[in-house]
DNA sequence: CATCTCAGTTCCTTTGAAGATACCGGTATC
DNA sequence: GATACCGGTATCTTCAAAGGAACTGAGATG
């Protein structure tokens, strides 16, 4: 048999998969758990900017899809743990070269954005016959 | 020297770039492209359910950010070809993995799915003292 | 003359995801 | 009694990004 999914077809389902995992804050979560089970506080406070609101989505998201797993403790105060499972470990890998490639290339980012526009437009990287 | 930038810094410039990468097609021209040169044309029906518009802006945002060439020759009719820089390639390693990790996780992720939910709400998957 | 192709562009509408802000109940501590 | 911690909710607003549909120009082709 040959591959059963291909995201370049329009109504294969690997394209919500891939939705999914781009989604604005899957890759700080999924990275933000790679040593371990972490609280939401946690995160919240590892991951700077998020909003509890969106980082509650974001977890719930990846419960529903098997990649995180939820515990809550009965403690006082309140305790919850968040974990990688299996398959978001498996997922991890990919994003954490993803992750690390946007760190390591920022400087030939920006410097291709500086340099982009001084090319002549009209002439431009036309080849000629 | 230590680690420059970091994407859980709330204001790293990496998280821009993070952006970018997770921008909605990014993934899937990059990986269009893993072939080597493509025409616009032959990329829009590649990347099935695209249109020609997004694919117009993801093709020169990437252009911008130093990730693909743009060249056009000048033929009747016109060819443009795009192709990956050593920059987007370095992307394209990461990014496959991405695209495998989908096309071969979606039964995972169904099965997840259908999963959640059932689990009592009340008891939960609390652990008690 | 009509039609086709390529590589887009233009205009408008939509939408869904994200952001901001405020609030909650229970506990324990000061 | 006031305040802080924890793990969230609730509500509202915004807005960039995506989608849809039609159109362009210049030359090749029938």
């Amino acid at each position: 048999m040959g591959k059963a999914y291909n995201v370049m077809a329009a109504t294969c389902p690997s394209r919500t998969v891939l939705h999914r995992i781009g989604a604005r804050w899957t890759v700080f979560v999924v990275n933000a758990l790679e040593d371990g089970p972490r609280r939401f506080t946690e995160l919240k406070a590892h991951i700077q900017g998020i909003t509890p609101k969106v980082l509650t989505e974001t977890l719930r998201t990846l419960e529903q899809d098997g990649l995180v797993t939820r515990t809550s403790y009965d403690e006082q105060p309140p305790r919850v743990d968040y974990e990688l499972t299996g398959l978001g470990r498996s997922l991890l890998l990919p994003l954490r070269a993803v992750r690390q490639w946007a760190e390591e290339h920022v400087p030939d980012i920006e410097a291709a954005r500086a340099a982009y526009g001084p090319e002549d437009a009209s002439a431009g990287a036309t080849v000629g016959p």
